[in-house]
This record gives C-alpha cells, structure tokens and sequence, in this order.
DNA sequence: CCGCCAATAATGTATAGACATTATCGAAAC
DNA sequence: GTTTCGATAATGTCTATACATTATTGGCGG
C-alpha cells in the first residue's frame, strides 16, 4: 500500500523539477537536510537523488550539492521500432517480398572487403508498398542467415530476433525516388521519400548496413524526450 | 584509480549481456553467488543490477531471479543541434531572417486556446536557403519572447537559452516543397525536404510547436546507438 | 593583492544486517 | 488428478555507520 520512502523522495524532487518550482541551476537541499525532512537515512536519499541524477534531471557536484540540471538539448530517443511490428500495430497487414539474393564481397564501406549476404526486397502494408529496401549483411558475422527464409521474415525482423548488435548509427534524408525505386513504389520518379540508411555492430564486427526508402506519404519517425523516458 | 566495485560488477555483466555470452532469457547468478564471486556486500551487488535493469539490459523477478532482458524495441540517440551551432561547426556562416511576427490564438492542435508569438522566417548557411521555419511560442508560457529581438537571434536559440523544457516529441517526415516554400527555398516546388515538426513542454504546458523544412540535399538527420552511450 | 594550502562540507562508495514482498514449488487435502 | 496453501528462495527496501573523494572556502604567508 504505502509507496517505498526512496519512490517518494524521488518523486517529490521529481515534481518540483518538472513544474519549475525548482528552476534550472537551483540548488536541492543537502543529503542532510532531507534525510532529515523525510525521517530516513542518507542510503534512501541517496538512492532516490541517483536515481534522479541517471535521468539526467539533477546533477551532482561533490562539496558544492545538487543542482536542478539545465536542460540538455540535443539528443532525443528515436524509436526504431521492427517494421512487421510497425505495421501490425496499426492494423494493417504487413508482408516482405524478397526480390533478389546473392552473395558479394563489397570492396568499399562498413562491410569493405566482408563476404556479405545482398538481399534487396520491398515492404508492403495491406498490399500497399511501403518501403524498399536494400541490405547487406556480414557473412562473417552472421553465418546462420544463409540458411534462413528471408520470404517468412524479412531480413530485418530475422536479424532483431536472432543477432545482437550493440552499436548501430543512422542517416535520415529525404530524396526523391529513383526510377527504379518509384517503380517498387508505385509512384512517379521524384516523389519525395524518407530515407534511413542504418549501419549496425557487434562489438567491432559489423553486422549489417541498410538503406530503406520509404514513401514520404505513409511513413513518418518519431522521436521523444522526456522523463517519462520509460 | 581502482574503479568502483559495483561499476566493475555492473560491466562485467553488461559485457556478457552485450557480447552474447549471456543470451536474452538466460539467467544470471543469484545476488548471493555474485557476491560471493566478486567478495563483497549485498547492496552493492543490487546497486549494480539494479542500474542494467534501469537501462533495460536485465529484468529482476523476485523469487526466480534475474534474467538478461529480451531485444525489446530498440531506441537510439537522435541529435538534434542547435541549427546555428550546427552550421557553425561546419564553417559556414549562419544566418536567420525572420519574416513574419504576429500574435495569434490558435483553435486546435497542442497551442490551442493559448494566446501565442507567430513566428516564421528562413535559415542561411554561407546565404544558402537551408530551412524554412514556421514556429508558435506560447506567450502564457514564455512572455519574455515578446521582448526578445529575434532578428538577432533565431527563435529556436533564443529559447534553448532562455527556456527549459521537460519534454518533447519530432516527427520526421519527407515532402515535398509546397510552392511558398520552394520559392523561400530556392527550389523547385516539390522538390523532396525533410520535414521536422516538434512540440516542447514544460511539464504539461506547452512551450512551443515548430515545423522546419529543410532543403533534402543540404541536411540529414544523424542518430546514434552504443554503449558510448554512456 | 595574490597565490598557495589546509580545513571542511558535501557527495561517492561500501558494509553488515534486518525485515518486507512475492512468485514459485511441493506437499497435503480434497 | 486437482486444488489449496504454506514453506521457501529469491529480490526489494531500509538502517546505521564508516571511510573515500573532491571541490570549495577561507586563512595565512609572501
């Protein structure tokens, strides 16, 4: 029933942050004082003010306090989320269409000089094409896919479920579709597209380097700061 | 110079979490065992797990133990600079012309009802058209906007140093450029733009509703996943 | 007036123990 | 067999204390 003394404290100091009454740059009061406040030990305070320090809410400074942290600005959490997934959510039907398959060895890029899986294929959402896409995948760091069914899964949602990365960088642009890529689309040349072209690695291997080119009109990202970071 | 134990314990297990060698659904050590194995207390072993359950590496089930988490939707950092810091730190010159200051009360959408600063005007890099940008500012939320000299300062700066917020969302979209635009563009119309509309907070009021337009081939968004993440 | 240095006030990390909570498991009762 | 229910093993929270670390502050000497 009663919440954890530590959830409150945060959530105190949580409130007070967020509605501006404790201003960018003020000061919090010491471990001390609201251990003193809150009728508990410093461990408790000390955990719930962590706590708010990972959040990037507060920030800490030995001998000086604690201090409502400045805004910081510039980095956002984008959601990627799986495609079929995606899809699903929104109610409609997704399907991957593999177009072509073969094995190369890139001289050039992140996968220079790796044997590499090139698939290339479209993705469609009630029959509708959404995205086209074309990938390479490291052979090396990947074997099991040469044996994988890439018509069941698209490759994407094959890899999320069976590799680990644990880097990965992404490039967002727009640009207007190639004709041979209008022509996968089901639009003219020109429209204006969104396009992710996304490296990932496993430690230092890299793992896979996709260009996805997706219709301006049926696909948008979002991103999102925030405290509710959950 | 020797680094703290529970921070050794935490990325002890991060590594393996993050190598594969624990794979999702797997189990890990009790807290008794790992402290035990790395010869220290209780807390600081649950100190540790506690911060990978907090960033989602591991899940904690009271009585069956804790088990490495599986893939969930992967999210990554998106930056998101400051345009004038941006186009700075490539070597070029910015500027911002701002083309048009009124006051209006819009009816819908995350400013309604509020009484708010109409702003829209165009951003230069080395006098190049690069974004145009149309941007409500809530005046109940911000009334020191209406001093602020914003052909001096782009809106946007001028709100990263005056105002903090608490929370945001962007939707990134790909269009193309309607005829207004590609006229203060320079393009053609419909010439492929990145397009990205961004709603801030300070708790739960509204602060600001931008929406930029960027010329496709003089910008791209980067993101960034990584255990550099730190 | 300036620079150096030591006292100090704050956070950072850790210990050892206690009790709370809860999902699971196994045995007893039906 | 199936259900119920209590024992138990794990995490969750908290206390009280100790010592480490570090940036600030203020005093002392030049």
């Amino acid at each position: 029933m009663t919440p954890p003394l530590g959830e409150t404290i945060r959530e105190h100091f949580e409130r007070q942050i967020l509605a501006g009454t404790l201003a960018p740059g003020a000061r919090l009061p010491t471990e001390q004082q609201i251990m003193a406040q809150f009728g508990c030990s410093r461990m408790t305070v000390s955990k719930a003010l962590t706590a708010l320090a990972t959040a990037g809410l507060i920030e800490r400074r030995k001998r000086a306090g604690t201090f409502v942290a400045r805004p910081r600005v510039h980095s956002m959490v984008l959601e990627v989320p799986d495609l079929a997934a995606l899809v699903a959510a929104r109610g409609q039907a997704y399907r991957y269409r593999l177009d072509q398959r073969d094995t190369v060895t890139s001289g050039e890029g992140h996968l220079a000089g790796h044997p590499a899986l090139h698939v290339s294929g479209v993705h469609f959402a009630d029959d509708r094409a959404m995205a086209v896409e074309d990938r390479l995948v490291s052979l090396a760091a990947v074997p099991d896919i040469a044996a994988a069914d890439l018509n069941a899964e698209a490759p994407g949602t094959w890899l999320l479920h069976h590799v680990p990365w644990t880097e990965a960088d992404s490039r967002i642009t727009a640009l207007g579709a190639s004709p041979a890529e209008a022509l996968l689309l089901g639009v003219e040349a020109g429209t204006p597209c969104l396009c992710v072209e996304r490296r990932t690695w496993r430690g230092t291997d890299p793992i896979t380097h996709v260009r996805q080119v997706f219709r301006g009109d049926s696909y948008e990202l979002v991103a999102h700061f925030g405290p509710g970071a959950s």
